[in-house]
DNA sequence: TTGATAGGCAAGTGACTACTTGCCTATGGT
DNA sequence: ACCATAGGCAAGTAGTCACTTGCCTATCAA
């Protein structure tokens, strides 16, 4: 649905995690966990960054595939595609402000 | 901030209300209303319609002008391009763009 | 085997949010 | 003046959501 969808971007988090996973993507649930917490500052348990991917996987905006005890995150942006179908998106003649 | 929109995204009503102002731009509020209920039988309050209008005014997605005692609002797509912008979307299945 | 690493499941809690209810202001028609 | 229309403000409520806590399973190395 495409509700899924926009509901996993809704929180700033998993918005940090789709970042994280443009910059690298087949990250370890710990390794996005690491990054979180050095780069981002962000003080947060395992449990949460975890129940997050979930939400990004329902969205299909995550693919995970697992290789023995590890399990790698692929990042998969084509589900963000609906969008600019959804909503036609002018050109960009003046463009905007900067991401935060 | 960012926030702001992906927040007003997560609503399915208000989704709803963008998907009717592409079709219609500058509305009033009672025109939405009437849409709401009417197009998609959505039993929703005057108000509750209009705290949806304020959450999308606060991301930048609609705009709104007086006239008289009407307020007309306008649709405005421009913030969805910073989505795409923050992680890049791939062209669909092979197509690829080379400018004829 | 033991121990350490990588991850999962489930219940509980606090905060946020969509919606309602009730009352108020402003504009336009008669 | 009157009254209906168009919209706004604010408090209360029920449901959802992010996060934690605690315990469990699976894989690899010694």
């Amino acid at each position: 649905m495409a509700d899924d969808l926009f509901k996993a971007l809704a929180d700033p988090t998993r918005r940090t995690i789709l970042d994280e996973l443009t910059e690298k993507s087949g990250q370890t649930l710990f390794e996005i966990c690491s990054r979180l917490s050095m780069k981002h500052r962000l003080g947060i348990s395992r449990q949460a960054v975890s129940q997050h991917l979930a939400v990004l996987e329902g969205a299909g905006l995550v693919e995970t595939r697992r290789e023995g005890r590890y399990k790698f995150h692929d990042l998969n942006t084509a589900p963000l595609r609906r969008i600019a179908e959804r909503w036609p998106v002018p050109d960009p003649s003046g463009t905007e402000e900067s991401t935060s």
